[in-house]
DNA sequence: TTGTATGCGTTATCAC
DNA sequence: GTGATAACGCATACAA
């Protein structure tokens, strides 16, 4: 800034200018005392440091980052925010990005026609970002990359180059089916739209070859229910229930699901498990506490949001980023028609988990 | 360079000028083109869009939020982000936001030691910011304000000239209270740490207030439970119905504690509403579908989100903000001891709610 | 150790 | 209608 410019005062924040006057050096060196980033006087760096606390100037975030050309954040884009699973992706992928000093921004399309739009105003405002399932098409994923913007999809397969984090499902799914046809069920119904996400069609795609390999019909083993809460598992139990051919086990998308069919099978007076076995998927809080308690699959989902906002931060620092396939366990409770554990509800032993790893 | 920040290298990305010397006119006339700031000629108005379009370019942002000082984008600070009600209040956060075309900001303490640290950073990167409850100091948050920074609380009062936007509570649990002990119980224990959020604290003050003024002993009424979670829930509810004490009544601070409180009454051999009754606050989800069906108070949390919003958004554009207190209202069911409704699970009819709005 | 000067990509204010 | 140019607030290469 030329001699003699005297910036107007008035409620404008101060800026290092000020600062400098006030401290009668450089901008220069007033940075430099800031950001360390040279050595400094003693005594010239308190006299900046005083100018800082007298004039209570915070460096402008937005001119650092304009000159950084970086924003400091990531941002993650889910379809939807209800549901304890969300909020665990969201947890994690938050912790991570404050140990990394970055901020988190998180945007829910909520099936909004202008859903790519939204995700295009997000891609502009941040360093990379984490697509989950089937919440934007995969063109349109793959032209974020494009622009050279970093970015993972979460809970699928990778696109083209873009890499995935996402937790093991068609073996784990195939296990857990097995188990519930070793109670001797034979009338096994999944419940969940394969179409609304990536997940919930490897889970049935390993239900389905259980169930083939073990000569059981499957025209008739699926029920889709159009969500993922209580609400819709609910409803999906109403009418599996109520259509006369009792299913003898119903597993379902995800443990809420579960629970909604668990509400419906007692009001249809069924009783779990003995008329019906039922399992869920994800092993949320509530699994354990239900009674029956529920059988159902443990997936990390802090370590997904985790994993997803560190591979971020790994490709923006230009490093090689490889997909990488979290690891699922099987928690076997009472729902699918194992005895209580003697722990008491909710109690688990060791020998009760499988664990499972690899591509889904 | 500030944590969070790494220069991105590679090839360049476009600038104005690119644009500007592809099209053969100045960068101001492309900066018309695309604000539509000023009236630019046909021919040349196709000349630049064309070059827009071959170099794939978009504005940065960046450099936009820079000239306009402005972040297109506002904050809201939780202590945490688990269970149904943060959920909610950040949809409808978020919701706001995206009609205003801003971004949401969300940051969670977790109880992190360095939490003002935190919310400081989240302040230099917001035009606004909300912070719930008692997730930083009220010296802080005047601190916030004092820096000319917009801000308003959510459920907890105002803070000095700070606006805030929160649920009726105090009066609501009185009436609640009331009508358990309508239900001819006297043995009434509040679940819940009034420390730890002001909402907590207004509920447990209603809930004493109904007690003294029905003559009842208020010493051993409050039971703290240390989390709003389930867990916790079960765990206070264990060590109540293990004391000898036998509660007839206990009123959770949410639903998520009254859902532990249940499966531990259950576990101890206690059957609801016969033995002891239970109330929650929140009317969640599974508040309806949980058996016995969970008498609560609904108070509108998307409506907590958004207001804080819609509030911040009016206090960036200059405008005059003024406290809310949002109604909430009384949801009866069976967990009580009222009988269940003819509507089935989970059904109400209007004559069981209540509303009340007012100062908490 | 400190100061000077330049660039970052946009918008806005002048001239023409 | 259009073009040259000055901010915006900071970081930094280069001088001194």
């Amino acid at each position: 800034m030329p001699d003699g410019m005297t910036k107007r005062d008035g409620g404008r924040r101060p800026s290092v200018y000020d600062v400098a006057r006030h401290a009668d050096v450089s901008i220069a060196t007033v940075s430099r005392v800031l950001r360390g980033s040279a050595p400094v006087a003693t005594s010239t760096r308190q006299r900046v440091l005083a100018a800082v606390d007298e004039l209570r100037w915070r460096p402008s975030r937005l001119a650092r980052a304009f000159v950084a050309q970086s924003h400091g954040a990531i941002g993650i884009v889910f379809p939807d925010l209800g549901g304890p699973y969300y909020a665990q992706v969201i947890a994690g992928f938050e912790r991570e990005c404050v140990e990394r000093g970055a901020a988190a921004l998180i945007l829910a399309t909520h099936g909004r026609d202008n859903a790519a739009q939204l995700v295009m105003d997000l891609a502009d405002r941040v360093d990379g970002i984490a697509v989950m399932g089937r919440t934007v098409g995969d063109e349109f994923v793959a032209d974020l990359s494009r622009r050279d913007l970093p970015a993972v999809v979460l809970a699928r397969p990778p696109v083209g180059t873009i890499p995935a984090v996402r937790a093991s499902n068609l073996a784990m799914a195939e296990t857990l089916a097995r188990h519930v046809l070793d109670h001797g069920r034979r009338g096994v119904v999944f419940v969940g739209d394969p179409d609304l996400s990536p997940d919930v069609s490897e889970r049935w795609r390993g239900v389905r070859r259980a169930l083939r390999r073990a000569g059981v019909d499957t025209t008739t083993a699926l029920k889709s229910c159009g969500g993922f809460d209580v609400e819709h598992g609910y409803k999906a139990g109403l009418e599996l229930f109520g259509a006369g051919n009792d299913p003898e086990a119903v597993m379902c998308a995800n443990d809420e699901v579960a629970t909604g069919v668990v509400s419906a099978a007692e009001v249809s007076g069924l009783r779990i498990p003995d008329d019906v076995a039922v399992t869920g998927w994800d092993d949320t809080t509530t699994a354990s506490r239900q009674r029956p308690s529920l059988t159902t699959v443990q997936q990390p989902m802090r370590e997904l949001g985790a994993r997803a906002a560190a591979m971020l931060f790994a490709l923006i620092d230009g490093a090689d980023v490889k997909s990488a396939v979290l690891r699922t366990s099987l928690v076997i409770r009472e729902s699918c028609g194992c005895r209580p554990q003697p722990g008491g509800v909710g109690q688990l032993r060791a020998a009760n988990r499988t664990q499972h790893q690899g591509r889904p």
